[in-house]
RNA sequence: GGACGGGUGGGUGAGUGGCUAAAACCAGCAGACUGUAAAUCUGCCGCUCCUUGCGGGCUACGAAGGUUCGAAUCCUUCCCCGUCCA
């Protein structure tokens, strides 16, 4: 509670700038900053989530981490799991309708959310709350009323909605009352903050507008933009397969991370790392010029954002790993192992489906087909091909590349499996 | 409630009785090239069986029935979506 808790407004905005999409309008955010270090009272900054699923991954965390730059500034971070809302669908950037969760689901979700949750931001200094707590006791008058605050034309300025309407796609009434709801937040919490991101945009205006309709002095919004996925194509997403969840091993991490295009780390630098701007402008430099491979510039990415969530040890182990079998091509540390009888003949291709964790058997033959199957570092391209179990020996099995669920390189061994000890 | 249009593989979307496991594109997978990057090129891309063959069987075009030697394509009913009218 003293006079100098807060550091200098410009060092403060500064900070809270590196890597945001927009703040709408920066001016208010400025002042709402100034009257806070007069005052000597925090801002509240909020952040709203729908549990809709529970695994977070590196996209989740970039607004996450913003958050967290309010609260190293000694500002309130209010966490809030739309428990209520989940149970609508925002169809931000959807464009469908969604499957509404059960409340079970949503409370489980909600739980293992903020587990996570708590790897970014400090659990002691963060306000948790549920948007059940008020939206729970409205009844439908209540509803109704908050209803009257807004017009639908400027609902239908949503973008996904006008493009939906133009397309003649579906949209069921429910999903206009999302923003209202959500916005209810916002005026229950009085935020003088609210982080999303860039496609929450419309959501957080709405929030603003209706906060002032109850009359309290509007919120700034700070958005952040969307994290590029791995394919560096479309945004970073669980459904589209490219992305790193948070709670993944180590060397998953690091193999996912140096998948990324090239172009993509400076953005990943920007929005995952705590690296300045000045710092990752430097870097990208080095690599212009030839004095850094980007290849190493990756590495360490990979490294910082794993250590974030993991140890200093895990990244570096994660490190070795990944030179030691992938550059090297040498055996991983630990390897799956399979033991088989020694008995006449069997097809490669029905074991494989087992060992390699393939979706069927026609998707051993395919790999087969392509060249995607090596033994002891000879390509069997035979579908019809024949293991022959006669004589003991161990063999490496490699199948395609390393992939999510897939085991992609493992030992055979034919004969008994050791005695256990 | 009425009139009209529509529902095809993960997505977009062609096909309007057999040559269609279903064009094309995207996504995905694999190989080559590399820095397990990207880009590019090439192949693959429902499931299953075996004697792995331009092989056999099964499943698939909103759902259920029907017509036909044969249906994603025709008929009937139902479900769902949109537009316009009220």
């Amino acid at each position: 509670m003293t006079e100098n808790k807060f550091k200098p407004v410009e060092e403060q905005l500064a900070y809270v700038k590196k890597g945001v999409a927009e703040i709408i309008p920066e001016p208010e955010l400025k002042a709402s900053l100034e009257k806070s270090l007069k005052t000597g009272k925090p801002l509240r900054v909020y952040l709203g989530v729908d549990p809709t699923a529970p695994d977070l991954h590196l996209g989740h965390t970039v607004v996450l981490r913003k958050l967290k730059h309010f609260q190293d500034l000694g500002h309130t971070a209010v966490f809030l799991i739309g428990d209520s809302s989940a149970m609508i669908g925002d169809p931000t950037g959807v464009s469908e309708t969604r499957p509404p969760l059960t409340r079970e689901q949503v409370h489980a979700n909600a739980k293992t959310y903020l587990e996570q949750v708590f790897k970014i931001l400090d659990r002691k200094k963060t306000e948790v709350r549920y948007n059940s707590e008020w939206l729970g006791k409205m009844n439908a008058e209540d509803v109704v009323r908050l209803c009257s605050h807004y017009r639908l034309a400027r609902m239908l300025e949503r973008e996904d909605f006008s493009s939906r309407l133009e397309k003649g796609q579906p949209i069921a009434v429910h999903e206009l009352l999302y923003p209202l709801l959500t916005a209810y937040d916002a005026v229950s919490l009085k935020s003088d903050v609210e982080l999303g991101a860039t496609e929450q945009k419309f959501n957080l205006l709405v929030h603003r507008e209706i906060q002032r309709e109850y009359g309290l002095p509007g919120q700034a919004i700070l958005t952040m933009p969307i994290l590029v996925g791995l394919d560096g194509q479309r945004k970073m997403s669980k459904s589209l397969g490219n992305y790193v969840g948070i709670t993944e091993a180590p060397p998953k991490m690091f193999g996912k991370l140096m998948s990324i295009p090239d172009d993509l780390m400076w953005s990943y630098y920007e929005l995952l790392t705590d690296r300045s701007m000045e710092g990752i402008e430097n870097l990208k430099k080095a690599v212009e010029i030839g004095a850094l491979h980007p290849m190493n510039a990756k590495m360490d990415l990979a490294k910082e954002i794993i250590t974030e969530f993991h140890s200093r040890n895990d990244a570096q182990a994660a490190a070795i790993e990944f030179q030691k079998v992938v550059q090297q091509k040498e055996l991983p540390s630990e390897v799956m192992q399979y033991f088989v009888p020694e008995s006449g003949k069997i097809k490669l291709a029905r074991r494989l489906v087992d060992w390699a964790n393939l979706s069927s058997r026609t998707e051993a033959d395919r790999l087969i087909g392509s060249g995607a199957v090596e033994i002891n570092g000879e390509v069997i391209r035979d579908p019809a091909y024949d293991l022959d179990l006669n004589a003991p020996r161990e063999l490496v099995i490699r199948v395609g590349k390393p992939r999510e669920g897939r085991i992609h390189l493992f030992k055979v061994t034919i004969g008994p499996p050791p005695p256990k000890s």
